[in-house]
DNA sequence: GCTTGACCTGGAGTCAACTCCAGAAGCTAT
DNA sequence: ATAGCTTCTGGAGTTGACTCCAGGTCAAGC
């Protein structure tokens, strides 16, 4: 039921064009429609994709789950969900719970990788022998009172 | 030929606890030291593989920044920063910031990926018909009566 | 000593997600 | 209406990151 009512004027993109809005190539484009994560892409008489805001829309939001690591099959699911809600199987809402479990917790990962590496740009910089904040990066989590020496690796 | 000095007494563990405390394959242990990521993995009389706190360390910093979508060639990069900061090469200081930018900027995209399904999840339950506000989910940062496209630049 | 299970090496196979053709056809400006 | 670019389809190839053998070795319990 794709018969949205007054979309007539909305305008249309070029595949060409949505390539460069969103940085995928034509190629992923008609990949992700050929295994059905793009559906109901109009052509115009000559054959050729038409894609609307809507499109546009829904590859914003697969880029974004990608960075998650989502595989473009759970993507899928999510977009079904994104599109219908209400009406959305059960199983899919549940992945929908996890998933977002998931960004939470990659987020609280994510910002330990920030530390560590902003801690590996901010200190030792200029300083030529020793860095013994470093240290603590090799465990990011450290037991207080067990200070283990480091050993100097050859290399 | 490491030839760490006092490190005689500390714990060493087999590829099966190493896998079993990173959650990683036996094998994907095997490949990231065929590939180089990890290095110097001593062997026992009988030719097995004996890691150590340092390993693990690195394992962990690896899924770390696997989860950001790093290739396993630019964690090796990061590694070497990692080990040695204050006599990395400018190229991988300079890879690194770049790396920091990045999670920073995949933090903020998860913020909006968390905010795009925490609605999924929050509205609509148990609404029959109709979810006007999901069609606010359509361009995740629109102004009310202007819904314009704004240029994003690609990844 | 024998069995059983963890581990070894080298190499082949798998999988997701693209990426790259070739050959044809659509659009646009001159 | 011809040139030159874009897009089309179908299918083959590539890449990164594993994953799975086969055929052998090592270690601990009985």
């Amino acid at each position: 039921m794709t018969d949205t009512h007054t979309d007539l004027d909305q305008p249309r993109y070029s595949i060409g064009d949505i390539a460069g809005k969103t940085g995928l190539s034509a190629d992923t484009l008609r990949y992700y429609e050929k295994i059905g994560l793009l559906v109901d892409v109009p052509r115009n008489t000559g054959g050729r994709r038409m894609y609307r805001e809507r499109d546009l829309s829904r590859l914003r939001f697969i880029t974004r789950a990608q960075k998650m690591n989502f595989t473009l099959a759970e993507i899928g699911a999510l977009l079904q969900m994104r599109e219908d809600p209400q009406h959305a199987r059960e199983d899919i809402r549940r992945m929908t719970r996890n998933k977002l479990q998931q960004v939470e917790s990659h987020m609280e990962e994510l910002g330990k990788l920030r530390t560590e590496l902003t801690l590996l740009l901010n200190l030792c910089r200029g300083a030529e022998d020793g860095c013994p904040i470093i240290e603590g990066l090799e465990e990011p989590v450290t037991a207080p009172g067990n200070r283990r020496d480091r050993p100097r690796t050859g290399r």
